[in-house]
RNA sequence: CGGGCCGUGGCGCAGCUUGGUAGCGCACCUGCUUUGGGAGCAGGGGGCCGCCGGUUCGAAUCCGGCCGGCCCGACCA
């Protein structure tokens, strides 16, 4: 370890905010290089590699085969995908000498669309499954968090290639259940959720949620059954208690000045959860551009991706929006709207007798308002963003709230990019047909932190042992003489017993060695001193646990190598989610 | 991209209000002592004060512009 370049870091360097990203600074695992870029050392170079590993025995194991496809990628497969204008000033775009346009590759669906589309005709090489395991580069809004949300970060992604539903769906289910052993291999707290496709498009779609505080999803899961779902996706049951269970006369207030909810709210003195709240959207309809209002709950929010479920194609309204309808944003309701406008409410508002809402004029609202009485409301849909306390839509449960690391995420794409493309067959029956494609991703830099960030005390990381640099680090606290000499002994021996491990030779004092021996977190320490030589032992550390046991010098090589198998397989052996 | 904060030896910071010759802790180098939880003493090296311009006899400090970073929001492996 006198070689080692693993500079670590008594104080955190101010750039650092969660307990990952301070961490691997601290360690001396990573450095910054540019704002969400990072230089990788040895020591996070080697855990990187451990997950890759794992990663990659996980897709070997069903069928899945490696290849490697380039960074730098060609415009126009951009371009005949749609994504070149599709994916924004996220996609890095670079120029060659000749003027040729190029980007950085975010992710691959292009490039292995293309690659399979000249090769592949036949549903006699169907299924094909292919992953690569490489850099990605995004030009995000906000990089930030080190390593959870890099511009450049390592992934792995395969893709799969399907005559038909059936043999997708298999094959989804595959992947699925290697992700769910890859989160246990990796020691992770984890759930697999319902989820929103976003960009890469498809339907079908499960995230695979590492939990954490530090987590920038928000999910909903129950107790009583399986449902796991991201609040952006989330189907749920909102269970309401209205105020008033009678209908009153509807009567007009003035409300000078007010905006919002919560100024609404305080100047009828009555709870956001029982006023009502109208966002504005819009949507080409028979070529003409229709208002779309949507109610939900005063206390809850739109979620726009359900929004997009109710009406296909909406988009709410911006600012130029609202001028474009002369409609009075803060002052929005379903009463007495203008012509045309579709009105669509959260289904939780069905009963309600009692709506306090905007008058769709500045500086009024109206109280008691009655659907059906004093006006239409066209659809009731599941609108709003869940929230723990809901309602399970698989059993009725009551819904908790969680955060969670989207580490690793599965896609049914469906023919989204066979058809832009152009990729097709010719099946049994002879017809030609597009692909049916799947793409599969896991985040294995953002993995690596989500790890730290479910182990880790105020001494530093406390790695599962599958991720851990390495996996036994010996600690002679002397650097010369019978002490030196026993710690190189059992370093050699355990090295020859194929455990991986690392020897602290350095002539620091003992409390600089257990403070970086924490600090990097090496699963197991064998702590060779004076005191315990007298005794014949040695003293061996768990990490995790913190508690030090002693062992006879004669059995130690024995028990540490034994130790590092069975917590290698346990990891290896937990049950997977279904 | 909006809002907030911040750029001073490798790291963490003070100095800036009220301009006057750059300082502290850690780290680093040398020596002695020390040696089971980030040692002590003595000596030493290292700074375009983010960059450009302006004001001034004089700018880390005041003014303007730019660049970079972090945090909070809208997007995502």
């Amino acid at each position: 370890m006198t070689s080692l370049y693993a500079p670590t870091l008594k104080e955190v360097p101010a750039e650092a905010e969660v307990v990952s990203h301070r961490l691997l600074l601290r360690a001396g695992m990573v450095r910054r290089t540019a704002a969400g870029i990072y230089s990788f050392l040895p020591l996070g170079w080697r855990s990187l590699h451990k997950i890759e590993q794992i990663v990659r025995e996980e897709m070997d194991m069903i069928g899945s085969q490696e290849v490697m496809l380039p960074i730098v990628q060609p415009a126009e497969l951009w371009i005949e995908s749609g994504r070149w204008e599709d994916y924004g000033p996220e996609l890095a775009r670079l120029t060659d000498r000749a003027g040729r346009e190029f980007c950085l590759g975010p992710t691959h669906e292009e490039i292995i669309t293309a690659l399979v589309r000249d090769e592949v005709r036949s549903y006699r090489d169907l299924p094909l499954s292919l992953y690569q395991i490489n850099m990605k580069f995004r030009d995000e809004v906000r990089p930030r968090f080190g390593l959870l949300r890099g511009r450049e970060f390592v992934m792995k992604d395969a893709y799969s290639f399907h005559a038909d539903q059936a043999s997708l769906q298999e094959h989804y289910d595959a992947m699925s259940r290697a992700y769910g052993r890859i989160c246990e291999r990796l020691g992770l707290d984890y759930r697999p959720v319902e989820a929103e496709s976003g960009q890469i498009g498809g339907k079908v779609t499960t995230e695979f949620m590492a939990l954490a505080e530090n987590g920038e999803a928000a999910l909903v899961y129950c107790d009583g059954c399986d449902y796991a779902a991201n609040v952006d996706a989330a189907s749920t049951i909102v269970s309401r208690t209205p105020a008033v269970t009678e209908p009153m006369p509807m009567e007009k207030v003035a409300t000078p000045g007010i905006g919002t909810i919560a100024e609404l709210s305080d100047f009828l003195a009555i709870s956001p959860h029982d006023t009502v709240k109208t966002l504005a959207g819009v949507v080409e309809r028979d070529g003409a551009r229709t208002l779309v209002f949507f109610c939900v709950p005063g206390d809850r929010e739109l979620n726009p991706v359900k929004a997009c479920w109710a009406v296909p194609g909406v988009e709410l309204l911006d600012e130029a929006g609202f001028a474009e309808f002369a409609i009075p944003k803060g002052s929005l309701g379903p009463v007495g709207v203008k012509p045309g406008t579709l009105v669509v409410a959260d289904r939780s508002l069905e009963g309600d007798v009692s709506w306090g809402v905007g008058a769709n004029e500045d500086g009024f609202h109206l109280v008691h308002a009655m659907p059906g009485r004093d006006f239409e409301v066209g659809e009731w849909a599941d609108l709003v963003v869940a929230m723990p306390g809901d309602l399970c839509p698989t059993c009725g449960g009551v819904l908790k709230g969680a955060r969670g690391i989207e580490v690793s995420q599965v896609f049914q794409l469906g023919t989204k990019y066979s058809v832009s493309m152009g990729a097709s067959f010719t099946a049994e029956d002879g017809i030609e047909a597009p692909f049916l494609m799947g793409c599969y991703g896991v985040g294995v830099s953002r993995s690596l932190a989500a790890v730290i960030e479910q182990h880790a005390d105020d001494a530093g990381m406390a790695w599962p042992v599958t991720v851990a640099p390495l996996e036994v680090a010996v600690l002679p606290l002397m650097a010369e003489g019978e002490v030196a000499e026993v710690g190189e002994r059992i370093w050699r021996e355990l090295a020859d017993a194929g455990v991986e491990v690392v020897i602290d030779d350095r002539d620091e004092r003992a409390g600089v060695k257990f403070a970086d021996a924490d600090l990097i977190g090496w699963p197991y320490q064998v702590i060779v001193g004076k005191r315990g030589l007298a005794e014949g032992v040695i003293e061996l550390k768990d990490r995790a646990s913190g508690i030090r046991t002693s062992v006879p010098l004669a059995d130690a090589v024995e028990r540490v190598a034994a130790l590092v198998a069975g917590a290698k397989s346990a990891l290896a052996a937990r049950t997977a989610h279904p």
